[in-house]
DNA sequence: ATTTACCATAGGTTGGGGCGATATATACAT
DNA sequence: ATGTATATATCGCCCCAACCTATGGTAAAT
C-alpha cells in the first residue's frame, strides 16, 4: 500500500528528533531504513519532504504541509490500537447510565461523569436524566446499561439491584400557599388543595392513584415544578436535594405534616440486567456511585 | 505493522459488502487475500471479527466496536492522499485574508468564505476583520496572503494590486445632532464638532492629520462607532454600506455637505506580494473577491 | 439433487521493510 | 590543517506480508 504506516511514522520521527538518525534511534530501527522509508514516501509523494543539502535534514513547505495529516493518520491509527487493548481488557466501548431525577441530584451525575471521562477516555457515555419509570423502562428494554432509581417493592427476576442511599422527602408548599400557615397539616387539609406530581410525557397518565385527592396537576420537569409550587399552585412531596435551595432563599417551604415525620426516607437502587457480563467500566460505576451515594448520605440533613 | 492499512481496508470492505468475496471484488483482489488479510486482523487484534458459522460472516461485537476507529484510520489516510494530491496541484494548505471594515461589506467576505469551504475543503482559512492600516500592515509583514483595503496612492515595489471597486462614503451624524438640522454643511460648520473615526489600537494614534478639526474622538469597532454616532456625539466619514441600516432606521442621517457631493467614492484594492508563487486557492480568491466586488458596484446607490 | 456462492487452505511470486557494512558529506573542535 | 563525531546514501542480503491461482469444503437456494 502506498504511504504506508511505516513510512509515515519514519516522517513523523524524523520530524519531531530533526534527524533520521535520532529517528531512527527512537524507533529502533537501522539509520537505513529510515532513508529507505522516506525516499519511498518521497516517491509516493511525489515531491520531496526534507531538504538535504546541509547536514540536517529541513523540512520542506511540501513536507511542512503534510504534517498535520500524517500525524491525524497516526493518531487515529493509535487509538485504534488503544481501543483494541480496551476491548481485550473487556472495556466497553459505550454505555448509557440512567438516572431518576428525583433520586440523586444531578450534580452527583455530572461529577461522575466527568470522573469518567478521565478514566475511561475511550468509552462514550450517554447519561439520561429521567423519571423513575421512563429510568425502569429503559432498563427493562435493555436500551441502558445501568440506572439509579427509588427503590420499588420488587424487581423481576433477572433484574439486580443494589441500595445505595436514601433520598429524604418532604412535604412543600409555596410560601404564600394557605397550608403554609397551619401549624399541623393533616391529610385532610392537604387533601382540600391540588396536588402536584411528576410525571412522564411518555408512559401516560394515572390520574387516579392517590387517595389523598383526586385534584391533581402533573409536570414532566423538575423546574417547571419548583415554578408551580412558588406560585402557589399546590403542595408536593418532593426530595430534600431538589428543593433545598428554594427552602433556603424561602420561595418554598415545609408542611409540618401530623401523618408522617417532616422529612421521609425513600431507599435508591442502583438497577441493572444481570444477563450479559459486566464489562470493566460498568464494575468502576457500579462502585464508584455507591461510594458517591454513601457520601451524600453523610451529609447533614437540613 | 500490525494493523496494517491493507488489513483495516479489507475489513472496512467486508463490513459493507457483507462477504468476503463481495469485499475482494471491491477492492480489486482474489478472495484469498481478503480471507488471509481478515485472519492476520484477528490475530494481531487477538479476538475474532466475524462469526464464520453460516454462510455470510456475521460481525462480532467486537468488531463492531472496533469499525467505527478503523474509519477513522482509513478516512484521515485518504485525507492525506487528497492532501498529497492538492499539494501536487499547488493547492495552499492556508490561506489567510484581511480585509479594511469600511472597503467591503463583512457579508460579502463572509459569503466568499462559504463558497472557499465549498471549493477547498481542505485548505483552512483565516479571514481577519481589519482596519485599512492593519490590513496593510499584514501584507506588509507577509503574514497574510491577500488583503482588500481602500486604495492608497502608491505601493511599494514589491506589492501588487488590483483595483476591485469603488465604496460610496458620506458624511453622517445621529438624527439628533445640531448639524443635521443644517441645509447645507460647509467645512466649518462641521469644525465646530466634534468628529469621529475609525483608528486602529495597534498602530498608535495620529491625532493632528485632520484639518477641519482639532476635535477628533477615535474608536477602533464600526459598532461602537455607530452608536456614539446614533447618540448624536459628533459626525463621521462612513462608507455607505456600514451605516445604510442606520439610514433606513432614520437613526443617523446623511449631512449635506457643501464641499463636496453627498456621496464620494473611494477605490477599493486587493492587494499581495508579488514574491513567491500563487497557488490555486490564491488564483480564485483573487477572481472570485473581483467578480463579488463587480457585482457590489452595479447595485443602485441609495 | 444440483447449482451457486461462499470461505479456507496450499503453494508460489513479488516487493517492501528490515539489517549491516561502507562510502561520503558536514559541522566543529583542536 | 586535521581529526572526530555525526549525518545521509547506497549496496547486498534476508524475511515475511501481501498477492495470485487453484482446489476443496460447506451452507443456502433452486
Amino acid at each position: 500500500m502506498e504511504l504506508s504506516l511505516e513510512q509515515l511514522q519514519a516522517f513523523i520521527a524524523t520530524v519531531e528528533t530533526g534527524s533520521f538518525s535520532a529517528a531512527a534511534r527512537r524507533l529502533g530501527k537501522a539509520q537505513s531504513s529510515i532513508s529507505g522509508l522516506i525516499n519511498n514516501l518521497e516517491i509516493d509523494a511525489g515531491f520531496s519532504l526534507f531538504d538535504r543539502s546541509s547536514k540536517i535534514p529541513k523540512l520542506t513547505p511540501e513536507g511542512l504541509a503534510l504534517m498535520n495529516d500524517v500525524k491525524s493518520v497516526l493518531k487515529s491509527h493509535r487509538n485504534l490500537r488503544h481501543r483494541i487493548d480496551n476491548i481485550m481488557d473487556s472495556v466497553e466501548s459505550e454505555i448509557s447510565l440512567a438516572y431518576d431525577n428525583m433520586a440523586i441530584p444531578d450534580g452527583v451525575m455530572l461529577g461522575l461523569a466527568a470522573e469518567f471521562e478521565q478514566e475511561f477516555p475511550l468509552t462514550s457515555l450517554m447519561l439520561l436524566e429521567a423519571t423513575h419509570k421512563r429510568a425502569y423502562q429503559l432498563i427493562e428494554a435493555n436500551k441502558v446499561n445501568l440506572a439509579v432509581v427509588i427503590s420499588q417493592d420488587d424487581y423481576p427476576e433477572h433484574f439486580a439491584f443494589r441500595g445505595i442511599c436514601h433520598v429524604h422527602y418532604c412535604t412543600v408548599a409555596g410560601a404564600k400557599h394557605p397550608l403554609a400557615k397551619l401549624d399541623k397539616v393533616a391529610p385532610q387539609d392537604l387533601a382540600q388543595y391540588r396536588h402536584l406530581r411528576i410525571t412522564d410525557t411518555q408512559t401516560g397518565f394515572r390520574r387516579f392513584d392517590s387517595d389523598l385527592t383526586s385534584n391533581i396537576w402533573y409536570s414532566n420537569s423538575p423546574t417547571t415544578m419548583m415554578e408551580m409550587l412558588r406560585q402557589g399552585l399546590g403542595w408536593a412531596e418532593m426530595p430534600l436535594h431538589a428543593v433545598e435551595p428554594h427552602l433556603l432563599n424561602g420561595s418554598i417551604v415545609r408542611l409540618p405534616t401530623s401523618h408522617q415525620a417532616v422529612t421521609f426516607p425513600h431507599c435508591v437502587d442502583l438497577i441493572w440486567q444481570t444477563e450479559g457480563a459486566m464489562g470493566k467500566c460498568l464494575q468502576w460505576l457500579l462502585e464508584r456511585i455507591t461510594q458517591k451515594a454513601k457520601a451524600l448520605n453523610q451529609r447533614p440533613g437540613l
